[in-house]
DNA sequence: TTTTATTTTTAGTCTACTCTAAAAATCATA
DNA sequence: TATGATTTTTAGAGTAGACTAAAAATAAAA
């Protein structure tokens, strides 16, 4: 199987796939792509015919679409470069990490093995970028981790940030107010059954209290 | 007059002429921007057209094309982008200068002012590329500085290198083989008047024998 | 199980960019 | 200045990707 040369909208389309299957392991279906790519179900279904010509998916009309062995490795190479170029965007250039999706979506159609390479070893072989999302190796192996909701955790504990389970600007601004940041230390003082508002000590400052919105999108590790 | 957007086809085209128009300050012809963007004359008519009803650049039907204020400006500022992304892959990622054309291609099309500023900013404000062209600044204005070609400089003269006339990939590498590259100093032992080959030493080594067509094709300045 | 609602596909059309072939204009040469 | 060569433009058509509207299939509700 020669390097397939993929248009930027072909490669969006097996991305969007991708995206829908970290949730759901079933057949994704016409429509949940067309929410994800911004065009019409029609549209959609063009194109998923071309790409199932292509042997990047397999289609079952009205039944949906999963990614065949060769376009999962087409798209988990996209998603490394995505998270690359996120990782360089924020540690290199010092963007904070709610200004990086818009830029990096395109970055990451940048045609270029040995570029890919340099990146990675520029930035050190990072594991996770600045969402804490885990990034594939070449091999499109991912490092994964112990990971649990904020809203889960015990009242006492101490936890770690390790990631955010949304990606919204507005979610992540909201979070840089806070000062919650990736690698904080989270102790939760007390919940409240009722409605789980969480009071947080983040960083041993001032405790603060955070809504199930917030901490349902938080994911921490133990504090060991 | 708004932000512009243009397609990556469209940029290609501004580009195409802008890079004619540095070498011949005269009307473009269609079939010299054909061959830069590597098209049939007719394609070309048709986009000038287009380009034109945008007020991208100057069109006279059978005369040829010249850029408008705000053609220069957009491909000046896909030139800054083009070297600045140069830079970046020689100074920061160790790609050689012969490798980066085509990526910075790629790379010039990404839309972020913001992200052109911090590469900027990291990599130091940079005035020359890898190849010694001037990189224009946020306003669209180049540094020029003294230079004139080897092949004009006179036995005995000890000159540097601050920039190369072709870019072929093939050329640098055969700089390379020669250890010839950006700021080295080149003293001038002798010249053959017949066929112009010049005896020469690079940084202070052994001489060896130039021809003109590489003589011709390197930019150097007095080392003072 | 029939009816209704939703999803998906088909059919036809549109825009951007490309092409080849032929016509028109300009340039070069006798 | 006429004639041939070259360049440029026009005309017609193809591909990729998108759209709307209508038809077909599936899922949900009565």
């Amino acid at each position: 199987m020669a390097e397939m040369v993929l248009t930027q909208t072909e490669e969006d389309y097996l991305k969007a796939v991708f995206k829908i299957n970290e949730h759901t392991p079933e057949q994704v279906s016409t429509n949940a792509i067309a929410n994800i790519v911004e065009t019409s179900a029609a549209s959609v279904t063009d194109m998923i015919k071309k790409l199932a010509v292509k042997g990047l998916l397999h289609y079952e009309p009205y039944k949906g679409v999963r990614l065949s062995s060769q376009g999962a490795k087409i798209a988990t190479e996209l998603v490394r470069k995505h998270r690359l170029w996120e990782t360089f965007l924020v540690t290199k250039l010092g963007f904070s990490w709610e200004d990086v999706h818009d830029i990096a979506e395109q970055l990451e159609h940048v045609q270029s093995d040995m570029l890919v390479d340099k990146l990675n070893a520029y930035l050190g072989f990072p594991k996770y970028d600045p969402h804490g999302d885990p990034i594939p190796n070449a091999e499109g192996r991912f490092t994964l981790r112990e990971q649990s909701l904020l809203s889960r955790s015990e009242v006492g504990s101490k936890v770690i940030l390790v990631g955010v389970k949304k990606h919204q600007k507005d979610f992540l601004k909201h979070l840089n107010k806070l000062k919650i940041s990736l690698g904080c230390e989270i102790h939760i003082q007390s919940k409240e059954e009722y409605d789980s508002l969480l009071s947080v000590s983040i960083d041993k400052n001032y405790p603060i209290t955070l809504s199930n919105q917030i901490t349902s999108n938080l994911f921490v590790r133990n504090s060991q």
